[in-house]
DNA sequence: AGGGCAACCCGGACGC
DNA sequence: TGCGTCCGGGTTGCCC
């Protein structure tokens, strides 16, 4: 599901395609992903120019000229393409926002919504939301404070939203094995040199992701080679059986709080 | 505080 | 091809 580095990528890639650019029509095939009247929202959203295009842990913000901002969370298996009609995947489309005969449509919100709000409103919905792992004042001293008296696991722990943001299920169990730590290992029972690590390993997990475009394989549009080609470097989620990039363990699934999780039970302790 | 769990939602995958 | 069934999974809220 997206995440951090899928969210990054859609951010980067449509600025490129949309930023600057107008929306020039609105198509609401499911009312329940957005969250006001179809009629008002087409009136905030129509013929309004994209500023600037923002990512805030798994959200995007659009902000438009008139200074409302839609406000994107794809949820579980949501996502988005961009290109001409002919050229979209045969999926049923909740919303579909026009530039001229290109259109990024807007795919899988089941629980995912698109919500179009004033600036005050964004900052409210995004509140609670923990730090940024990939922002620059986001220390190691940060970090120690932050986990300082957390005695939960790893796994639950790195997927709250209110500690660190960004991170979902498939990257807690990335950055786990990145650390050689089991996800189900107390935080507060780690020691100084495994700390370190753990934040170490959520850079640079994130960070390389990121850089290979996230790990969800549908393309953003047609000849994009971009997104998605983190898919074959994961080192264990999804990859139940296979051997480990370590030392060539199989790969264990294991349901732990209720997540499927993905570990090395050899070199990961 | 943290763990457990139900509810939200419905398209797509899968079985026959 | 076609129809019925089931499941995924981030987030919220509630309880213990």
């Amino acid at each position: 599901m997206p995440e951090l580095p899928e969210m990054e990528t859609y951010k980067t890639l449509l600025h490129q395609k949309i930023g600057g650019r107008t929306i020039t029509d609105v198509l609401i095939n499911r009312e329940k992903s957005i969250n006001i009247r179809p009629d008002e929202f087409i009136n905030r959203v129509q013929n309004q120019e994209i500023k600037a295009i923002e990512r805030r842990a798994k959200h995007l913000l659009f902000h438009l000229e008139n200074g409302y901002v839609l406000l994107l969370h794809l949820m579980l298996g949501g996502l988005m393409f961009y290109g001409k009609e002919e050229e979209k995947p045969d999926r049923t489309v909740q919303i579909q926002l026009s530039f001229g005969d290109q259109h990024l449509y807007f795919i899988g919100l089941r629980l995912g919504y698109l919500h179009i709000l004033s600036q005050k409103e964004v900052e409210q919905e995004l509140t609670d939301l923990g730090p940024e792992p990939l922002d620059v004042n986001f220390s190691l001293d940060t970090f120690l404070n932050l986990i300082e008296d957390r005695r939960g696991r790893i796994k639950t722990t790195l997927v709250n939203q209110e500690f660190l943001s960004g991170i979902g299920n498939c990257y807690s169990d990335e950055i786990a094995w990145h650390s050689h730590l089991l996800p189900e290992r107390k935080m507060n029972e780690l020691n100084d040199n495994q700390k370190v690590q753990l934040y170490q390993s959520i850079r640079f997990v994130l960070h390389q992701a990121t850089q290979y475009g996230g790990y969800m394989d549908m393309a953003l549009f047609k000849e994009d080679n971009k997104t998605g080609n983190y898919n074959n470097k994961m080192y264990v989620y999804d990859r139940e059986g296979e051997g480990c990039q370590r030392c060539g363990a199989a790969i264990i699934k294991e349901e732990l709080s209720s997540r499927k999780t993905f570990y090395c039970k050899e070199c990961q302790t």
